[in-house]
RNA sequence: CGGAGCAUGGCGCAGCUUGGUAGCGCAUCUGGUUUGGGACCAGAGGGUCGAAGGUUCAAAUCCUUUUGCUCCGACCA
């Protein structure tokens, strides 16, 4: 591609609206473009780069024995009422009606038509595995669309669906595309980490995520420092190590404790550490009123709760239902004598004596409170998120706690939608079975921003050589001498010959604009080449990643090239 | 959905408090001088100031309503 008839529209300044640094970049280097909230307009630098990282994608897919298919993206609503998701899915699902005042939405994600399509087609175990993909734009109605690429409303999606006759079998696939995920994201050049996930909504037994490791990240990790353990800190187990506590302690009083309605204001008042306080946190479970009590410096961790509950719909109680249940404004709830269906307490709260707990009662607060004696505990269990301070579920190492981009996700699904949908074959011996699911997805648009995110400095954009849109820039600073150009256009065909995707930047501007702009669009390789070096047989090159700069010969460039190009690749092996 | 902020040429912004002929930088076009890290000089074009209504002799500016965008939170496969 020569530069001087692309439509590749730079910019020096960032656009107003862009807070992370792939969004700023994207739009600096002329790769996408805003159409409205949460939906992006893919230019031709853009579209290279989605691509680019869906070829690997679908290398790998191959080989891991998934074909690709391609759905619609409109789905009717009948099939998304067989599997119940049409009222539990909500507002992120986009709905609309057609001339006909038929229930339609955009598709999310494609459980419902695949399961509709294998069920029509696979009667027999013999039919079985079935191992489909397909890459395509998702549609969801996020309730807050934000940082560019990152959490778009519609997005460029590969999702793919096993279907399995029995468990083995469906191990077997999920093994397939979890060992097929590290091939890609190794190859897309990021520093990433699989990790343990919570299935979600999606449902089924259990998933992984995989994260690209970004200090902007939403996500975050916990990741052994001595073993190979990660999980999402929504799933991390927590060890429980402490004993029962078994002093004794006075009968239990309330004391006034004015608008300390935090943790903070109370441990001020009081004159007590945070850990000798009870938190009592109310949760609408799928309509009913739940209270879970942590120590005062941990987090209630509602992923769990919403698991241990198996649950649907889990909220944080709204300021007028803690006003029902408890006869008291937010910040005073307590376990004592509190009717509600449930009480859960995290483990280290086992045999907790001694604590200052809520009183609900406004400005009120109750002094040696004793769970075992004063309060009716449900169950005990693993509340809480992990922290530093805990150790490695697996081996007791010590937990970090990195920032991570979800750039995958897999599930083992089970039996949830073949179950609801009827997708069922006949076994060896003629007997009608339900099929085993499962199903992995890439956000590769998202890959894209998580790839700069992980990549930039000062001067843009530094892509690894499989997601960048050319691998070469070729600038050309003296256009308009000929002998220049001839040789720019002698290199540009050589390049090219290789196999390579080159961008000659042939524009009638000054040197420093394409310097500028070639370290803004981040591609791997830049080689220069003007009036001084030609008159010393030579064009210079510089390594976008290191920025180390060389000269090439051109009496023997195609050798010197190749060899340079080894050791830009070089640095891009991800250890 | 709750809280906050923003909306003025293609992009980035000033002007608004205290109403009085809409400005700057970049970009674009013309001419000239330049030419190895976002050149300089001279000139030119381009804006119903998000929309609607109101106050006023007069509104980008004050008031009301509304739409959109961004951030924080909630929420989220």
């Amino acid at each position: 591609m020569r530069w001087s008839t692309a439509y590749i529209p730079t910019l020096k300044e960032s656009p107003a609206d862009a807070e992370v640094i792939s969004h700023k970049l994207l739009v600096r280097a002329g790769m996408v473009r805003k159409l409205t909230s949460g939906l992006y307009t893919y230019l031709p630098l853009g579209v290279k780069a989605i691509n680019n990282v869906a070829k690997v994608v679908r290398e790998e897919m191959d080989r891991a024995g998934f074909q690709e298919l391609l759905m619609p993206m409109v789905q009717p609503a009948d099939l998304w009422k067989e599997t119940g998701r049409w009222e539990f899915y909500g507002k992120e699902l986009l709905r609309f009606k057609d001339r006909n005042e038929r229930d339609y939405c955009l598709g999310p994600t494609h459980e419902e038509v695949i399961t509709d399509l294998v069920r029509g087609e696979v009667k027999s175990y013999r039919q079985l595995p079935v191992r489909l993909y397909q890459v395509q734009s998702k549609f969801r109605d996020e309730r807050r669309p934000r940082f560019g690429l990152m959490r778009g409303r519609e997005f460029v999606m590969k999702d793919a669906y096993s279907f399995d006759a029995d468990d083995k079998g469906a191990d077997s696939s999920y093994q397939a595309m979890r060992d097929a995920y590290v091939r890609i994201f190794t190859r897309l050049g990021l520093k990433f980490r699989p990790v343990e996930a919570d299935s979600g909504s999606i449902g089924g037994n259990f998933s992984h995520e995989f994260m690209v490791l970004a200090d902007t990240g939403e996500d975050t990790i916990a990741a052994c420092t001595a073993c190979q353990y990660a999980a999402n800190v929504e799933r991390a187990a927590v060890t429980w190590q402490g004993t029962v506590c078994t002093a004794s302690c006075p009968p239990w009083q309330a004391i006034d404790t004015p608008s300390a309605h935090t943790v903070e204001e109370v441990c001020a008042q009081l004159g007590v550490p945070a850990t000798s306080l009870i938190k009592t946190m109310l949760f609408d479970v799928d309509g009913e009123a739940v209270a879970v009590l942590v120590r005062g410096d941990r987090e209630v961790n509602d992923v769990k709760l919403k698991n241990h509950m198996h649950a649907t719909q889990i909220n944080l109680a709204s300021p007028e239902q803690v006003k029902a249940w408890t006869q008291a404004p937010v910040g005073f709830a307590g376990p004592v004598g509190l009717a509600v269906k449930y009480i859960f307490a995290d483990n280290e709260l086992q045999g907790a004596t001694d604590y200052v707990t809520g009183a609900n009662k406004g400005d009120t607060h109750l002094l040696h409170v004793s769970l075992p004696r004063d309060v009716q505990v449900s169950a005990y269990g693993d509340f809480r998120t992990i922290t530093l301070a805990d150790p490695c579920p697996r081996c007791g190492g010590r937990i970090e706690t990195p920032k991570g981009i979800e750039v995958g996700h897999i599930f083992k699904l089970g039996t949830k939608y073949s179950e609801a949908m009827k997708a069922t074959y006949l076994d060896v011996n003629g007997k009608e079975q339900t099929m085993i699911m499962g199903c992995y997805g890439i956000g590769v648009s998202r890959v894209v921003a998580s790839a700069i995110e992980q990549n930039n400095d000062a001067g843009g954009i530094i892509f690894p050589p499989s997601i960048a849109p050319f691998s070469v820039v070729l600038l050309n600073l003296d256009p308009k001498k000929e002998e220049v150009s001839a040789q720019a256009d002698a290199l540009y065909a050589a390049l090219q010959d290789t196999g390579l995707s080159v961008l000659l930047d042939d524009r009638d501007e000054r040197p420093g604009v394409k310097f500028k702009d070639a370290d803004l669009i981040g591609c791997p390789m830049q080689l220069v080449l003007g009036g001084k070096g030609l008159a010393r047989g030579i064009v210079e090159c510089k390594n976008r990643k290191t920025g180390e700069k060389g000269e090439l010969p051109l009496a023997d460039f195609a050798s010197a090239f190749a060899a340079w190009q080894q050791q830009v690749l070089a640095d891009w092996v991800v250890e």
